[in-house]
DNA sequence: CTATGGCACGGATT
DNA sequence: AATCCGTGCCATAG
């Protein structure tokens, strides 16, 4: 008997390891098909109603204090606030699959994005321009957006850049408007000006796609509101118009095309996992990170079922207290996997505070073994938190998260400036020591390396420049 | 002789 | 156990 009840707890602890562990290497996304299958699949499971701080309107976690406005304000600048946040729920459609619209018009996509647009466009355009229309709209990822710079084409073409705007703003009005954007910012833009001329568009619109697409993404209104002076009510209506109006991927609701969460290439566009930032955006002050969760609320064991189980008899109790035991293990591992992700985003953030405020130079060459023996958990728990997730950075640009463990970035960074700074072609020998007069130490078979990276020609090929 | 690229080994990651 | 990355060693091109 008390050898059968310890194999019990056994099992029921390695289970919690892999599922918590499970968890852990999930990223948003994939977290948001996990819970609504298990949601799905266990009536124990429940997510209360979320309650929101009367101060700034985030939601509130578990105990209730809001993470930034009920902070004690003893903390220490330095120490970083950390703290789960829901979802970017505003844009509904960014998770859309196939099934999701399955009245959408079908005619068009015989054809793909690139020539439906272009067929739009052709006779707008002279000779020159189709080329470079063509050049752009061959570069457009799943979302509709340029996947290569304006400054590229250019080159390319040997043009100025103004030129290649021109076309772009060309491709931008036509359907489905915004394609052809650098990005949901640019994109959404544009559909704000095509509206306006229909008019209807509400004061203030503007200036929040403009600049406040972020708090508004996260539905904190009040800030919104606290910006631009005026009511929150009335920022909630101009955020409905937005919702409802504007399509922050403009090459998706047309195109649908297969949505692949796991091609790490699109990740620039995806939501990213984690968002990075500073109290008012003053990088001297702290650093608020938030750790998404696709849900807002408190997913919990429902007390409803607690209580029915003890008025069942039987079977049916002996199920449902098998129901029970799987939310609370859920429950119990998902606070596992967000605390895990807590304590490694503020070593983190506190490590590399030096690349989040002055950029990729600084970024230290730190190791995932490192990072776990400092938080005391083994490193392929690390692995797994730090796998297919991706960071917003402070400067709204997204990386892998894995781009913090990259040991040759800051190398490259600074090798591109003496590159670009060279008087004469350097040899690589010569770059090595440049290098290693700004401390970086690494062999001069690296340096070849970290050229052919970044693209850069060897030293004797450089010279028409 | 110097500057680089190819290949393989060892440690870190997955 | 399989894979990636920094390095050392060596061959090859100037």
């Amino acid at each position: 008997m008390i050898y059968q009840r310890q194999v019990l707890k056994q099992s029921h602890t390695t289970a919690h390891l892999a599922q918590t562990m499970t968890l852990l290497s999930l990223n948003t996304f994939e977290l948001k098909q996990q819970i609504d299958s298990e949601l799905a699949s266990n009536p124990a499971l429940e997510i209360v109603e979320e309650r929101r701080c009367p101060h700034c309107h985030r939601v509130l976690p578990p105990d209730g204090i809001c993470p930034l406005c009920s902070r004690p304000n003893t903390n220490d600048p330095t120490e970083p606030v950390v703290y789960i946040s829901p979802m970017d729920d505003f844009f509904p459609k960014r998770d859309y699959t196939d099934q999701d619209y399955p009245d959408e018009p079908i005619s068009p996509v015989t054809e793909d994005l690139t020539t439906y647009v272009l067929r739009q466009i052709a006779t707008e355009l002279t000779k020159d321009q189709q080329l470079i229309a063509v050049h752009l709209l061959t570069n457009l990822d799943d979302d509709g957006f340029l996947a290569v710079s304006l400054m590229e084409i250019a080159r390319y073409f040997h043009i100025p850049v103004s030129e290649v705007e021109d076309v772009q703003r060309v491709i931008q009005l036509a359907e489905p408007i915004g394609v052809g954007s650098t990005g949901p910012n640019q994109a959404m833009k544009i559909q704000l000006e095509v509206l306006s001329e229909a008019g209807l568009v509400p004061e203030y619109a503007d200036e929040i796609v403009e600049g406040h697409l972020d708090y508004l993404s996260r539905r904190q209104y009040a800030e919104i509101a606290k910006i631009l002076g005026i009511g929150v009510q009335r920022v909630e209506r101009i955020a409905e118009f937005i919702s409802e109006n504007l399509n922050p991927f403009p090459g998706r609701s047309h195109w649908g095309s297969v949505r692949n969460p796991s091609s790490q290439e699109t990740s620039v566009y995806q939501q990213p996992d984690v968002i990075i930032g500073f109290m008012n955006d003053d990088p001297k002050s702290q650093m608020v990170v938030e750790i998404i969760m696709p849900f807002g609320g408190i997913l919990q064991v429902s007390s409803l079922y607690k209580k029915a189980i003890k008025e069942s008899e039987g079977e049916s109790k002996d199920a449902m207290r098998g129901d029970m035991d799987r939310a609370s293990l859920f429950v119990k591992c998902l606070q596992q996997r967000n605390h895990t992700m807590q304590r490694l985003m503020t070593l983190l953030v506190v490590t590399q505070r030096a690349y989040l405020t002055k950029g990729e130079e600084f970024l230290e060459p730190i190791t995932r073994a490192s990072l776990a023996e400092e938080l005391g958990v083994h490193e392929s728990t690390i692995s797994r938190a730090v796998s297919g997730k991706s960071v917003q950075l402070p400067n709204r640009k997204i990386v892998p998260m894995a781009a913090f463990f990259d040991r040759s970035l800051s190398a490259r960074t600074i090798l591109r400036e003496i590159i670009s700074t060279e008087t004469k072609p350097l040899s690589d020998t010569e770059i090595q020591k440049r290098l290693d007069e700004r401390g970086i130490r690494v062999a001069r078979r690296t340096v070849a390396k970290y050229r052919a990276i970044e693209g850069i020609l060897p030293a004797h090929l450089r010279q028409s420049l």
